[in-house]
DNA sequence: TTGCAAAACGGAGGGTGCCTCCGTATATAT
DNA sequence: ATATATACGGAGGCACCCTCCGTTTTGCAA
């Protein structure tokens, strides 16, 4: 993960750059609109690029998806990583959580991709899964450790409900069903005085 | 809902009745294998008939599903009713919602279906959707009236979070995990006295 | 500049699945 | 035995997936 590509070789070509940057434009609009399954000849019609130009960028549907969302996943790792230094630990736990349905909102495609994450044997989603789990166990480990949270919930079982719940709304006003949801679950995380 | 078929018109055919009968039988298979995008060809060429003929007896994708799963549906609206006669009303709703993860557990294809009937616009699954939102419905609105579970969760929302937090998991050993979920969501629905 | 090889382009093509349509076959009723 | 309602099956048109390869473009060296 250092050095990349000081290589003399040769130069990447210009068109070449042009063109995945066209195919990860177009990819990202028509995800948005059409979902996962969206067809990648109409990403390629979209892009003004040969349906070849775009599996030679992107050799699977997966690949796209991923290069679609690394950047949102990006962003949800660094707040994980600033809400993990101040406030009440569960407090920030269930800002973060909120903060994922909020994105989720805006980018449902993500969603279908963390779905498709914990179905297929593909490894191509372990970057986001990872992500995601580490921003989470950050901000659950934390609770843990003040003893406020118990301790038999996995960060990625928290995070597999978490997109389970958000994965099962589309009905309009669906947000605000879901951070109810995710308050009950939160309240059920709690470490109780009387509790089994 | 009453009078079905009672026309004076002619009696159904007979190889028409064994061929939907066959074709359900190679539905089952083929969906419990190979997941809700199987291919209907290779549902028709299991069961043995031309592909027009599974078209006319079940004009669509859904139709073939809802056919399938309704019989499983059925069994957990009853079980539903049993539980709702006997014992504390949230260990019967936990008993409820166990009793359906561990059913999800051998039939999968299930799940998906009701992945699709959140999603879609399709009206199709409404049949399985309704009738397990009435099932849950039953157990929760006990537990609410004894005073026992918070009262601004709907039964449908309930029910999502539950088929959620299973879709998500694929993992080998997923069900104690998603058990451990299901317990914490119940925990957290649990009117407590000091909670905010 | 010019020339050339590496790199990228694009789309034809072979495969598969979806669903419709309609000529043919067959079961039921008279 | 015949008529006719009913069901059968698969060909055909369309869309998508992905691969392969002849053509075009580009960067670099002379």
């Amino acid at each position: 993960m250092g050095q990349v590509s000081q290589k003399p070789s040769r130069r990447p070509r210009a068109d070449s750059v042009r063109n995945r940057q066209r195919v990860l434009e177009a990819a990202t609009a028509v995800f948005s609109a059409g979902g996962p399954d969206a067809s990648l000849e109409a990403v390629a019609r979209r892009a003004g690029v040969g349906i070849g130009t775009l599996y030679r960028h992107f050799p699977t549907r997966e690949a796209l998806f991923e290069a679609v969302y690394r950047h949102e996943v990006d962003q949800l790792g660094e707040l994980a990583r600033t809400l993990a230094g101040q406030g009440d630990p569960v407090d920030a736990l269930r800002a973060w959580l909120h903060a994922n349905v909020r994105l989720v909102a805006t980018k449902k495609g993500m969603l279908a991709a963390l779905a498709l994450a914990a179905h297929g044997p593909k490894e191509l989603y372990a970057y986001s899964f990872e992500h995601l789990t580490r921003a989470v166990g950050l901000l659950l480990e934390r609770a843990v450790a003040a003893g406020e949270v118990r301790d038999d919930i996995t960060a990625a079982d928290l995070l597999r409900a978490l997109v389970g719940m958000c994965y099962m709304n589309d009905q309009p006003g669906w947000q605000v069903n879901v951070l109810r949801l995710v308050d009950v679950f939160v309240d059920g995380l709690r470490v109780r005085p009387g509790g089994s």
